[in-house]
DNA sequence: CTTGATCTGGAACGTATGGTAAACTATGCC
DNA sequence: GGCATAGTTTACCATACGTTCCAGATCAAG
């Protein structure tokens, strides 16, 4: 009976995800969002409710697309060894700025400071991805330590919170500061905690 | 002849720039900063010209005052040993939010996320700060390797950029996530790269 | 005390904001 | 083809924004 939606409700979000990733919250605005996701005012307000749920949207999107990956490598069993899928997270965030010359930085991190300190939701949400981002560290550490890919002598939970903040501060400075030395230098450290 | 001023422009900045600190740039608008000033909007734009550079020389009056700490430890020669320097530099991220319970965090890192990015004036500041923090950091690792502190087998440079990113990640945690014994991890990962 | 320079506080301005309401259009079952 | 249902478009709302302006207050010199 009714009319169909004239657009792709992921396509829409997957948009406003790379608008809101790029600027922040507060700098985007309606206006901003209607021209890049293509489709009008009411329509925005009809699927996604208003500018900060359209935000959450955008941010569990980002979620499941982004940090997903991580816990891929953790059940793929194809994948390379543990510590190289380690070493391939943080070169993963090397090459987006290398290659693609994108200095976003990480949605979620980017989030953390912008709004987290002043919106729980905001910071349940960013704070559960950090711990599960370093469970997934953690987790990758003890798969190597049995496949004897990386020493025992590596104490997996400290070693995997400070894994996360390397890469916390790596994501950090690409936003800033495209002197990849310094990049590779931090790279090299996660490295070097692993072996 | 003239009036004079009748507020002390250094106390009405330190303000402006605690409001700045928290809440960030976008979000903190011209009324807030009123209240939070204490003076009336002429007296702000007579001051300090506009918003932006209001924010200019709020953010450059946190680096005299917080980012000067870095290398107050390498001149003061009746400082504690260079490691425990850098110790101390981590251990007062940690207390910030433990004794204080401030979830602001660092003001250059906030900036850095949020404007950087899209504000040349602000990322060549932000660069700046963080280039001079690796290079202290380089200058604490060296002292101490001169005095026997630290380890000959210390990489100065590379340990150094190590350092800054874990402070970076350190500083970003505190402002969602206040689980104190992740950030002690970090810490005393700090504490083995110098060891 | 007058004068002139400067500062102050608030009113006012034009614009842009997030959000809404209503008219309009398309869809598919009866 | 009507008609109910839902999507789209457009115009609009109230508010809040950064900024400017000006009348009045305050000071120091002559």
């Amino acid at each position: 009976m009714p009319r169909k939606k004239q657009f792709e409700v992921d396509e829409a979000l997957t948009k406003a995800m790379r608008e809101f990733w790029g600027r922040g919250y507060h700098p985007t605005s309606m206006q901003d969002l209607v021209d890049c996701m293509g489709i009008g005012r009411g329509s925005i307000y009809d699927t996604f409710g208003s500018k900060h749920g359209l935000f959450m949207q955008a941010l569990e999107h980002y979620i499941k697309m982004y940090a997903a990956t991580f816990r891929d490598m953790l059940a793929n069993s194809s994948s390379p060894s543990p510590s190289q899928s380690i070493m391939n997270i943080f070169e993963g965030a090397i090459a987006a700025l290398v290659v693609e010359g994108s200095r976003d930085g990480c949605f979620i991190i980017n989030t953390a400071v912008e709004l987290a300190a002043h919106d729980d939701e905001v910071a349940e949400i960013v704070t559960d991805v950090f711990r599960q981002t370093e469970q997934a560290f953690r987790a990758l550490i003890e798969q190597g330590q049995e496949t004897g890919d990386i020493p025992r002598t590596v104490d997996a939970v400290q070693t995997a919170r400070s894994l996360l903040s390397l890469f916390i501060g790596l994501r950090i400075l690409t936003r800033s500061n495209p002197d990849v030395s310094v990049l590779q230098a931090i790279k090299s450290q996660a490295g070097a905690l692993i072996t």
